[in-house]
DNA sequence: TAAAAATACTCCATAGGTATTTTAT
DNA sequence: ATAAAATACCTATGGAGTATTTTTA
């Protein structure tokens, strides 16, 4: 049985009349009489009784409907939940991103995603790059917001923004009352450097700022969040390189400086899988790649 | 959208692999590749994707798979039900009967048709035999046990047994300890009559077993059921004709007495539209008329 | 006689088959 | 080179159309 016929019984039970139950279903009168034999000889008993004006219900034929009530509106209502899911107008993205996104370009991406697609839920996990990497290329996620460190063939990666560094120091620290700092002028400071293994990136870097100003870091202690690096710069055990974005979400023990003549950038970036990726993500994707601004990305990857 | 689209994604979720799932499906890989890029078409986007070795479902494919859960068993329990009531194995019957049959055929019919069809369910009133045609003729009632009195044209009956009337008298009534009793020595009693509007048969009966021995019965009350009519005989008010199945459901202060040489009966039918009755009011029909023993009702009926 | 459904027949759209090509590993 | 799916092309089933008949009130 098909539901087609499905249409065509509940058309005939609503009129009672095969003329004006054909009109309805746009069709003729005798391919209505056909097709209710049809399904009357697969079921084996009528479903409709003939009467000389009209026609009623058979108790097979109530029974059947009874049965079958709602699913024609449960299929329609599916199809059109799936064509939306293929639009990307519903459904739901799962999206990680490292610890300096959660107070920079997440929120306000989220935000505006949210109005544009209200009925596609969003679900984030924040990670280190190279997990958000893993995760992305396994297509736990569809999208992470991460450092651009080890490639991984399958997953293609475009910037969100390049972001200069700034020093954390702590308020009590006499550089606090600076204007802007100079690198060279840091060499008698203590360091708190992200962990190679937690943030290889801003490690990197921050070792480079300091020995291309001439000088080797006094490290006083390595952390593996931003979070407790922030706190540790608060506690003066040390300054810290931060993304400049950081001023924004102060911790009051904390201020930011700008560093002069410091070309060095962090770069955030935004991966995925091009073969993989869900339409719902893809608009998340774009809206991110517009924000940001950089190239969007054409709907036929 | 069609059923068989469906029952062809379902596979295809489960196998992955379109070659497989064509095989399960029985028939071939290439057809099963156009029916799902027709569904595909249909939907405006992939359900699958398709990968060098085997494939893997969208989040559109998974949507509509999941909010279709169920259709297809809802399906083919819904048309294998409406296949049984149309057999008659399943659904409802209603009936109805008088009070007179509540006691004889009734409780051994219901009880042997609910061994042979437990699946329907019989829904049952008690009325008068006017009503009760009116009922048949209506289509309220499948089937009805009645006296056959005014002829509906729509209805046809069937006869189930002839009753044979006997004399129900109270326990201190001195014939009860008579062996059996002639009509005529009846001419002194006081008689209980049924009312005419009530059971017109009975009535009629009543009058002319008495005007055929030769008297006027002397009436000492009209009752409108035998439940009551027997209960007046029980408090002495009279005697009344009763059916002789009566007998077996005594009351303990009531004897049916057999009546001589009496060539009257009582006609229990059982009346029903031959045109309209479902399957299952025929199947208890049947039996009925099986128990009776009288005919049995042709299947194309 | 008229209204309604069934029947007879014709046609064509399309689902499915066979053979082959394309694609990606 | 191989496995898998897509594509091209063909065929035939059967669903729907037109014309007509049957039925019954």
């Amino acid at each position: 049985m098909e539901l087609r016929d499905l249409r065509y019984l509940e058309v005939l039970a609503a009129e009672l009349h095969f003329g004006r139950a054909a009109a309805r279903l746009h069709m003729t009168q005798p391919a209505l009489s056909q097709a209710l034999a049809r399904l009357e000889k697969e079921i084996g008993c009528p479903l409709l009784q003939r009467h000389p004006r009209g026609a009623s219900l058979t108790n097979a034929g109530r029974v059947l409907l009874a049965e079958t009530q709602g699913v024609l509106k449960t299929m329609d209502i599916a199809c059109e939940l799936s064509r939306r899911v293929g639009r990307g107008d519903a459904g739901s993205v799962t999206i990680g991103f490292v610890d300096a996104a959660v107070f920079d370009i997440l929120p306000p991406l989220l935000r505006r995603f949210r109005q544009r697609f209200p009925a596609v839920s969003v679900t984030s996990r924040q990670l280190k790059s190279a997990e958000l990497a893993a995760c992305v290329e396994t297509g736990q996620l569809d999208l992470a917001f991460l450092r651009r460190e080890a490639a991984i063939p399958e997953v293609e990666y475009r910037t969100i923004r390049m972001e200069r560094l700034a020093l954390a120091v702590s308020r009590n620290n006499p550089l606090a009352r600076a204007r802007d700092v100079a690198v060279k002028d840091l060499a008698e400071q203590d360091f708190i450097i992200p962990a190679l293994d937690g943030a290889p990136s801003l490690h990197g870097l921050s070792l480079d700022i300091c020995l291309g100003a001439g000088f080797t870091p006094r490290i006083a202690a390595h952390t593996i969040s931003i979070q407790v690096l922030i706190e540790m710069v608060a506690q003066e055990i040390g300054v810290a390189f931060v993304v400049e974005s950081w001023g924004a979400k102060r911790n009051p023990n904390v201020v930011v400086k700008e560093l002069r003549g410091v070309e060095e950038f962090l770069e955030l970036a935004v991966g995925f899988r091009p073969e993989q990726i869900p339409m719902a993500a893809k608009n998340l994707l774009n809206l991110a790649l517009q924000m940001a601004p950089t190239e969007r990305l054409s709907d036929t990857a």
